[in-house]
Order: structure tokens, then C-alpha cells, then sequence
DNA sequence: TCATTCGGACGGTAAACCGT
DNA sequence: CGGTTTACCGTCCGAATGAA
């Protein structure tokens, strides 16, 4: 009856899920297969209890220890996993033939950040502690912070490689193959890292080497990264099921997130996985989800948040016009080596040809026009700070 | 009373940064 | 190159809500 964290208890010695002390019942348990198997990360089933408690340090209350990688239907229950296959939950509930593990998605790479606050080790902890609190002097000329709402970009626009694999199997990862040279730092950079406060004062916005090139890939970013509003319901899958319907939530970031690549990555597993012949009903619910997903529509939806990242390129006005009015139609494809995805997820409507020519054309456009901009640097950038700083974002602003 | 849903705190860790 | 810092992203606690 203490205010005892959940975990406390939970983790400590007879009741905790692992070795079958669990909360279930063992009647139910009695049929699991016994808890004994590999991780798909190579990991030993039970590694909460050696380590959950150091002991020695009792004081201090025992962080929640999370187990590497949860079930499908534990995640979508956002409940308690176990590393034991059959899960636990999962075996209580009779979905024991459910329990996958569920994949992880690829980190996002090429984030860059500002500077790091240097963080002295001990010395004047006291100071340094409540430096970190309040963090460093709100600097301008720093990208103060990632979390600052101008910084972070609207996060990576289209899905990585996504040769995926998840964490467990880092051979497969191609890092990105042709798809570095489209993917690249500049344009993903946070917009404030690339056009830094600091150097407005300067008066010229320091683009990074590349921003030529990266010109005419940022288009086709920054209408990614967004997706429909939510109207997708889920068919009819899993309502009663101890499988919940996926957090909308969670939904909702996952696949803004993923959009391009992930889908493609999930196609490929579940080509593996069916092919092994363990098409369950989770893998199932995947692909339902996906294939919803590749016939969204996918609007455009130049908005929501993305006053962020193009701001940088709000100088060439002409420019700017011209790709406001190809950015309409254009649905999302940024992909990376248009020869992947691309011809699932677009939407009838634009014959792939012409969005290349269009892209052709402007990235001639840029490229003349930044020549053009650094013959003439003086007019060109005021303009574009003004626009800047006035209004982030003519094209929507609400 | 039990089950389900879900917001958000928390933890783990990969990737970026940075001094050497 | 290795140590440090940062933040992405997954896990799951616990309150709210619903169903039996
Ligand atoms: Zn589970
Ligand atoms: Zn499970």
C-alpha cells in the first residue's frame, strides 16, 4: 500500500515477469512454452533481474528496467513485455501465436546539432548543475536548442534507406546507398543551424557547402513529412482483441515518419516473413496498415509545421513562385532513388515523367539563380532575410 | 471488478560532437 | 579515436474510461 512504484515491486524478486513469477496465472502459464528463448537481438531472455537492482546503492528508488524490444501486442497495449517470445501478456490472453517482436525503426542519422555545451565533469557541479537547469546563456548566435520549436525540423522528411533490419542485424544495413547523395545533411539540417541567427547579423545566411545541390532536393523534402489527417480508421482488425488498436498517437508519428521508407522496409519483411511461411495475424495487421497507408491519398498539405525548414530557402522570390506552383500537385515524392517506392505511394494523378522534368528544370532554375544571387549578393539577400524575419512562411501563413 | 485505452514520463542507446 | 553529449525512439506506468 506504499507508494511504491510499480516497478519496484515488480522487478524485484518472485513476482517479476521474468522467470515465470509472473503476475499471470500459472495456470494459464503451465501451457507456455517455457520462457526460454533467444532474442532476435541475440539477447539472453532475462536480463532484468541481474542488473535491475544494484543493491548496492539502495537508496536511490531502481529505474524501470525496459526490455529491449516488446511484442507487437505489448506495444500497441503500451503494457508490460517480457523477453521471453510468448510473452507473458500475450500468453494470458491466449495471442501467444501473435507475439512477435516488433520492429524497430532506424534511427534517423544526419541530424546535425549545434555545438555542445561543454559539461565539465565535477568540478563546480553546483554551478555547472543549474547552468544545465536553465541551460546555457540564450544565446542567439547558437542554435540554442534543438527543442526549441524553430529548430526542430518537422524531423527527417522522407524514411530512411530503410534496408532496415532492425537494430539486430546491422549487416543488411546499407547506409543508404544512392540515397546518401540525396539525403544529406543540409537539408535536414535544423534551419536555424543552417541560416545560424549569428550570421544574420552578418548579414548572409551561411549556407553549407552543397547548398547549391541541396537547393533543389529540399523541395521535394518539405512536402513529405506529412500525411493525411487522421481519417484513416483501421479496418476491422483487432477491436476486442488484447491487440489494441494502435495508439493514434503513436500512429500518427510513426507514420509520418516512416511515409516513404518505412513501408518499403515493412513490404521487404513481410516478403521474409512470409516466405517463412509466419504470416500471423500481426504481420497481417501490418500489412493492412501499409497498404492503408500507400493508398492514402497523401495530400501535399504544404502546412502544418513546416515553417521551419524551408525558411532558408525563402530567398529567390522567383524561384519560390515557380515552386509554389509545381509544390501544389506535387504530391510527395521526394524518394530518393524514384525508382524504389515511388511507384506505390504516388497517387495516380502525376505522370512520374513530368514531376522529373519539372524537378529538372528546377534545379536548373536554382542553380542559375544562385549564381545569378552571388553576383549580385547585396539586394537578393535582404530581400530573403526580410522575408525571413517577417514572415517565416508566406506560402501558409495562416 | 476487470479490461482496455492512452498520455506522457522514463530509459536505452545510436549518432553527433569534440578534444587529443 | 575515444569520451561526452544529445536527442530519437521505444517501453510501459498509471489514470481514465468502458464493459461485464
Ligand atoms: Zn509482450
Ligand atoms: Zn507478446
Amino acid at each position: 500500500m506504499q507508494s511504491m512504484p510499480y516497478y519496484q515491486q515488480g522487478y524485484q524478486t518472485n513476482t517479476s515477469y521474468s522467470n515465470n513469477g509472473s503476475p499471470v496465472p500459472s495456470s494459464v502459464l503451465s501451457t507456455a512454452a517455457p520462457p526460454m528463448m533467444t532474442h532476435a537481438n541475440g539477447m539472453s531472455p532475462h536480463p532484468q533481474l541481474g542488473e535491475a537492482a544494484p543493491a548496492t546503492q539502495s537508496q536511490q528508488p531502481p529505474k524501470r528496467k525496459q526490455v529491449k524490444n516488446a511484442c507487437t501486442n505489448c506495444q500497441k497495449a503500451c503494457k508490460k513485455c517480457d523477453d521471453a517470445r510468448p510473452c507473458p501478456r500475450c500468453i494470458k490472453y491466449g495471442i501467444a501465436e501473435t507475439c512477435v517482436n516488433s520492429v524497430r525503426k532506424e534511427r534517423k542519422k544526419g541530424i546535425k546539432r549545434g555545438p555542445y555545451k561543454r559539461r565539465q565533469k565535477e568540478e563546480d557541479t553546483s554551478t555547472t548543475s543549474s547552468l544545465l537547469d536553465s541551460h546555457q546563456p540564450p544565446q542567439p548566435g547558437q542554435p540554442a536548442h534543438q527543442s526549441s520549436p524553430y529548430m526542430r525540423p518537422p524531423s527527417m522528411a522522407f524514411g530512411y534507406p530503410s534496408n532496415l533490419n532492425q537494430y539486430g542485424q546491422p549487416t543488411a544495413y546499407d547506409p543508404y546507398g544512392s540515397y546518401a547523395a540525396a539525403y544529406h545533411k543540409d537539408q535536414m539540417m535544423p534551419q536555424s543551424y543552417v541560416v545560424n541567427p549569428m550570421y544574420q547579423s552578418m548579414g548572409y545566411p551561411v549556407l553549407m557547402p552543397g547548398a547549391a545541390e541541396s537547393q533543389q532536393q529540399q523541395q521535394p523534402q518539405q512536402p513529405s513529412s506529412q500525411q493525411p489527417p487522421q481519417q484513416q480508421q483501421h479496418a476491422s482488425y483487432a477491436q476486442h482483441s488484447p491487440v489494441p488498436q494502435p495508439h493514434y498517437s503513436l500512429l500518427h508519428q510513426q507514420q509520418s515518419s516512416r511515409q516513404f521508407g518505412d513501408h518499403m522496409l515493412h513490404q521487404q519483411q513481410q516478403q521474409q516473413q512470409q516466405t517463412q511461411g509466419a504470416s500471423s495475424p500481426a504481420h497481417l495487421y501490418y500489412q493492412q496498415q501499409h497498404h492503408q497507408q500507400q493508398h492514402q491519398p497523401s495530400t501535399p498539405q504544404p502546412s502544418s509545421q513546416q515553417h521551419t525548414p524551408q525558411q532558408q530557402q525563402r530567398h529567390l522570390p522567383d524561384i519560390k513562385e515557380l515552386q509554389d506552383g509545381f509544390m501544389k500537385p506535387q504530391p510527395m515524392t521526394p524518394v530518393p532513388s524514384a525508382s524504389t517506392s515511388s511507384g506505390t505511394s504516388t497517387p495516380p494523378e502525376s505522370t512520374e515523367d513530368e514531376d522529373g522534368s519539372k524537378y529538372a528544370r528546377l534545379s536548373q532554375l536554382c542553380t542559375a539563380a544562385l549564381h545569378h544571387n552571388s553576383n549580385t549578393p547585396n539586394t537578393t539577400t535582404s530581400d530573403q532575410q526580410n522575408s525571413h524575419a517577417g514572415s517565416p512562411n508566406p506560402q501558409q501563413q495562416s
